[in-house]
DNA sequence: AGCGTATCATTTGTATGCGAATGATTTTGC
DNA sequence: GCAAAATCATTCGCATACAAATGATACGCT
């Protein structure tokens, strides 16, 4: 920002910083890059969507854990991160069981088809990210995800 | 990217380019980064959803569309604009029609309401945008935003 | 004119996503 | 120990999202 953006209109084709543009708000744009993520995790994943994978990929690395706490660990309340996991179980790819000593735990884990089903996929959610990213250059990368995680975490 | 990344471990706490980790995917950080905003957009603005938002916004500056080209401009399928509009008709928030000439369209236009409600809320949009946008400094923002607007459009 | 294609709006079905309420259980504070 | 507070899972209601199918209308081309 110069000086001279608080009094002048900014150059063609830059961000205004009067009037409001909604597509030049954050939000909006967040909106349509996780569109365009969706669009290219479904073309390559197509029988399962990000959340599930997120929820089984985090089984694969962390074990058996609580419903909500792996609610917790991909970013899911306890009503949402419950539907992904009826769905996971209908498809036999994880398997539901009581905490052996709280009773209002219910431990989530990987069945043996789930763990197949993630070690195929992981190469799969690699070039997922991959295409995603391709319209940066690695440096823009860096430093796009710096800024995104930035902004994340608040 | 240095050339010794591509054969040794990257930096702790750094990206890691062999594992699947997903808290460092792409597509993960930014649903979180959606969430967030998401979460100060209802805090700032209680009673409509930035999608409704969207909607209003775009109305605004564009003057009366039909409901589909309406959803084009707010980067919404013909199936979700149509439940969005018919919240904010039931609001009283927008007006419908029929187009003159052409029987398939429905054209959408801002109420008397729906155009104060707009103009109340500008300023509380904007203020979300910058809350959103404060744990980067400035040059970061601009930064962020032009990469972001490359990955969104692809 | 007329036929095939494209566009517009609608509907149905499935899957997030969150707020709020509920009941069962555990943990904390005293 | 025990009452109050916190945690876990579940449920309900509402609001995006998108795929796919449908019916109505408009348009292109010959």
């Amino acid at each position: 920002m110069t000086r001279a953006d608080e009094t002048s209109k900014a150059l063609p084709g830059g961000p205004s910083t009067d009037a409001y543009e909604l597509d030049e708000q954050v939000g909006f744009i967040l909106r349509k890059a996780n569109q365009r993520h969706l669009a290219i995790f479904a073309a390559r994943i197509g029988d399962l969507t990000p959340p599930q994978f997120a929820a089984l990929a985090k089984l694969y690395s962390v074990g058996a854990t609580s419903q909500n706490q792996l609610g917790q660990l991909v970013a899911m309340d306890a009503a949402t991160i419950k539907g992904v996991i009826d769905r996971l179980k209908a498809r036999g790819l994880v398997t539901l069981e009581p905490h052996e000593s709280d009773r209002r735990r219910l431990m989530v884990s990987l069945s043996p088809e789930g763990q197949e089903t993630v070690e195929a996929l992981l190469p799969e959610a690699l070039e997922v990210t991959e295409e995603t990213l391709a319209p940066l250059t690695p440096r823009e990368t860096a430093t796009f995800l710096r800024l995104l995680t930035k902004l994340a975490e608040g």
